[in-house]
DNA sequence: ACTACCCGCGAAACCGCTTTCACGGAATAA
DNA sequence: TTATTCCGTGAAAGCGGTTTCGCGGGTAGT
């Protein structure tokens, strides 16, 4: 492909005068290498312009400097800037140590999709997985010894490494924040209640809930999905539901969006008559009007955590979960 | 790192009775095998669950099955979601060719950066750039041979194969729309007017004026740079110029809503007193309140466009630019 | 002074697949 | 029938690093 050959071993040993296993243990860190005959072998590799195929160096020691990025689900997760950011996020940590990301956008499912069989080839050096529907595929890589992170927390109790928000203590917040400004009744509109996150978020609401001694009634609690339409739907029907209602603890800034939107054109207002808290400190929350209180999480440290786990993980480091904190952001809306 | 060592060449060629060269020409699509060896061998194949080793592979061969798709630029690009939709197009559409995405974001500026070393080092197949700040890189790698495929009308008109959107037929259409409603002064903020996008709006902008004999006083072109923050800068400049203003064309949503929530708060009225017209069809021209009338592009399908070419490439296929139609989409703001 | 070790270094095997080359036999031509 | 092609096929030579193995010389022990 590349019209002008690069330069191997065999010229960087001629020139420098040493042998090819050498140049081999002084590229790659060897101690026990003479200083001089060391500093030969740069010269000529700097004179050269010398880069190692990396291919080759793959086949040779087993190891690809490849990291998967594995979105479980379809397209539509990538539209998310969530996943967006948390990407970038991966993927400069790994840069910065040599690696590179290869992404992988599919319904990962069984254990012969494609995917599966790509990550047991051996083609990548681990895996970092984020939206995760089940844990069988996971626990399967890690019992064939591929290092793995996950974005998120994992269903199983399996002891794999992961990184996630603190969804507990972000949800026990904004419901703690609602309460104080003096809601009594605030209802929560939870994620993809086949997510953990969203789990978790209900929890923190429950359990704010818990120490005031005021426990939520079944229909104060609306199962969405994330979205801006079941944000919507579920507030149109605590309105109906619930005449007093005065505060809504949305597990997302867009479903909070859509919560706002059917309170202001049901006549009523926010903050005034209902207060309203998101979750994600996403850029709508900032650009709304009334511009949205939410709880942020650092989503460009989520990945760069993700990243750093898999850095410690190849290095044979210790590692254990990372739990980043969240911030509760004051705004208009509660 | 796998424990149990997959089968190679040589078990296949065994127990298919076969020499290995042949086992490699029936896994090649090689027609010249008789075909009941080449049925021994798939069979073989299939009993011993064979999955071939791509790198061993691309050593021997010379290609990778990578395709890296470069974001010239930092992480704060692929916040946006358009790249991140743009990317899972591309990524779904090499997918379904048995290539594999390799992410890099970062600022690829000279010749010799890492971006450029990797791609240069004949590790990938082909690379897909999105934000092109400047094309002497791709010239460069074009020379060399490279397949390379660019999101975004390049800067200059070297012929290398890329894909965009109508930025200039959008704008026209958006400010041709304005003008309908009966707008006498519409202004325009544009994108970063370092990207060939926004000079192409800009451009649309201008050509409807021209067509209806009344051209823009330069006030009302408003240099912006795609963010929220510069979309109410320029609008509430524009309140301050212009009295008499009644209608904005922003080069994307954000900075229409911006100049929204600029005009609202200073008491004018959208669209009552100035429409306003956004280009994206992001998410938050549907949960904005007006929402807005916007024009819309597909970035799902820019992104698939984008790996199509590089596909037709690889395939030595005859391939031209594609420029993909915008709809404009007519909802409260305009 | 003689044996026992340690250390730096090169020769060569090897990673798993691709591809060239040439051979034996069948098919076609003379 | 003999000479000429053509074709399917296997042996073997890479692709470009990595790693094992063992040699020769220097240091240390007695």
């Amino acid at each position: 492909m590349a019209p002008l050959l690069r330069p191997t071993y065999a010229v960087i040993a001629k020139t420098a005068g040493v042998s090819e296993a050498t140049v081999s243990r002084v590229l790659n860190g060897d101690e026990s290498v003479h200083p001089d005959r060391a500093q030969r072998v740069r010269d000529a590799v700097e004179e050269l312009g010398y880069k190692k195929n990396r291919v080759a160096s793959a086949l040779a020691s087993g190891t690809t400097g490849l990291i998967a990025v594995v979105i479980d689900d379809d397209l539509s997760v990538f539209s998310d800037p969530f996943w967006g950011t948390v990407t970038s996020g991966v993927s400069r940590v790994l840069q910065e140590n040599g690696l590179h990301t290869v992404l992988m956008v599919a319904p990962v499912g069984a254990l012969d999709g494609g995917v599966a069989h790509y990550l047991k080839s051996g083609e990548v050096d681990g895996a970092i997985f984020f939206v995760l529907h089940s844990d069988i595929l996971v626990n399967h890589l890690k019992k064939q010894g591929l290092p793995l992170v996950i974005t998120g927390t994992p269903h199983s109790n399996a002891d794999i490494p992961f990184v996630d928000t603190d969804n507990f203590g972000g949800a026990y917040s904004a419901t703690k924040h609602l309460m104080s400004q003096g809601c009594k009744k605030v209802a929560i509109i939870t994620g993809d209640i086949g997510t953990t996150a969203a789990k978790q978020r209900l929890d923190g609401y429950l359990q704010a809930h818990r120490e005031s001694g005021t426990l939520p009634s079944k229909s104060l609690i609306c199962e969405g999905n994330y979205s801006f339409e079941s944000g919507k739907a579920h507030a149109q029907k605590l309105l109906e539901t619930h005449a007093d209602l005065d505060g809504v603890f949305a597990s997302n800034d867009l479903m909070a969006m859509g919560a706002i939107t059917v309170f202001e054109n049901a006549g009523k207002s926010v903050p005034g008559q209902i207060r309203v808290v998101g979750f994600d400190d996403a850029l709508i929350a900032q650009t709304s009007r009334p511009s949205l209180t939410t709880v942020r999480q650092d989503v460009v440290a989520l990945g760069e955590a993700a990243g750093s786990l898999m850095i410690a993980q190849l290095n044979g480091q210790d590692f254990e979960p990372i739990i980043l904190p969240t911030e509760l952001v004051i705004r208009e809306s509660a």
